[in-house]
DNA sequence: CAGTGGTCTAGACCACTGC
DNA sequence: CAGTGGTCTAGACCACTGT
């Protein structure tokens, strides 16, 4: 009966702690492939006999695997070598205008592209002061349209957003109502004469917080990206202003920059 | 003697496992600023005395927290609440061709614009054939000159950065020497007629391995940015791919994207 | 039901820090 | 030196999974 585990030992004279040892093996044995992804690992009890340490030596072990982000537990089924989820790559000219035209919204027009399907809940709109975070973005204070949702990817939670409006331009508008009809909030705030000319997105990355976690499904482990995105229109005004949360292991975020 | 401990309690029937719900005590003394940062936490042995439980259990709630990367454990002294680094922005426009005429290297105008003291070191030069990885962004596989280096802030190390030059443009010039002179090695590229046209960044973060924990001295629970940089000349080659690591909690990516 | 991971107790000895 | 966190042992009972 072979094992992953075959061979190997740690050295209690190291100076390298006995869990980090055995942490490092069984690290080894998922990057070099002895142990795949999906691979149920040796369970605490087996890992323990071999070892022939406590089990707090190996839940540290596994610990340190999990907040790695290598691997997950599943109360009662086994240590697994964590799946990598589909990557999603984002385009810097994902909002340019000659992709709205078909009378779709950025996530549902880009993500039918790539084959997946998309979903969007937890759609909440309401209006409220800006917070001092939006405010400075929008470069005044005072009311805004407040728009949050949940995107999903085949039934998977990947992104929430929420997007701020200057309720002096999106109040008693379709912006303001949960379904703001072909082409999105973008194609609205054309409508109303704020031609868009540019965005700037500013990407910051950390882990997430505990809400963070339970609505995206989070694996521990894996941080999330931060994207706050304001979109000018041609006047130079501060249309809106949009909050991101994205898990990091599903996003790979493409720019592009000027050499001149 | 008033302690940020006075009045709480755990409640030992609740669903909610008694370490995790000592963990969010102390993290919301953390963000409602009881404890502020630098503070030192209450030692395990007096939040074993306060609440009553077993040393195990106090010390699965404080790994909560740093792996959230509110606290930092210092052997001997105690807990802390961690400081915020200084944020380092980046500018989309960073390797426009303007801020290049000095005769320095990004890194280095940049960051004494800022008021840091920057500094380079672990400067590596060699030649060997492209990975994968980079070979597919080149364009074409065969030998690079590649250039490693880190960067550090007031004695600070802040990202590692890895730079792969096709050999045929870059063998036996001063790009293949430690020191490329002035302007970095985008001068040079353009002084050997590669103007340089645009740049695409492709962004990712993870947690990092330990031996970026160690290059970039990262306190645990700080995610890593990966930013693949790819240079294109005039005639739209691609002349240099940088492989970047960054310290997630140092950083702020700024992009400017068309609407058009 | 047996096997898995989740939580918790009650100790032990060690290494590091600061007085 | 006393106080701190780092590591480790040897148990216990529980909740969840699959047969």
């Amino acid at each position: 009966m072979s094992s992953v585990l075959d061979g190997l030992a740690v050295d209690p004279a190291s100076d390298r702690a006995v869990f980090r040892q055995i942490a490092d093996q069984l690290r080894t044995a998922i990057r070099g492939g002895r142990l795949s992804e999906g691979d149920r690992l040796p369970s605490e009890a087996a890992l323990i006999d071999h070892y022939g340490v406590a089990r707090m030596t190996i839940r540290n072990a596994l610990q340190i695997l999990e907040t790695e982000g290598l691997t997950r537990a599943e109360h009662g089924r086994g240590v697994y070598v964590r799946r990598k989820p589909p990557v999603r790559r984002l385009a810097s000219d994902r909002f340019a205008r000659r992709h709205r035209k078909e009378g779709k919204a950025a996530f549902i027009a880009e993500s039918e592209q790539s084959g997946a399907r998309p979903d969007v809940d937890m759609i909440r709109v309401n209006e409220m002061e800006a917070p001092s975070e939006i405010s400075g973005r929008l470069g005044h204070a005072g009311p805004v349209i407040v728009r949050s949702r949940r995107y999903s990817l085949d039934g998977t939670p990947v992104e929430t957003a929420t997007s701020y409006i200057p309720a002096d331009i999106a109040r008693d508008t379709p912006i303001a109502d949960p379904n703001p009809g072909p082409g999105g909030i973008y194609a609205r705030l054309e409508e109303l004469g704020h031609t868009l000319e540019r965005f700037t997105e500013e990407v910051t990355a950390r882990m997430p917080t505990e809400a963070e976690v339970r609505l995206l499904a989070l694996m521990p482990g894996v941080p999330v990206f931060r994207l706050i995105r304001t979109a000018y229109d041609a006047q130079g005004r501060a249309v809106e202003v949009c909050d991101t949360i994205m898990s990091a292991d599903a996003y790979v975020l493409n720019y592009e920059l000027p050499a001149h």
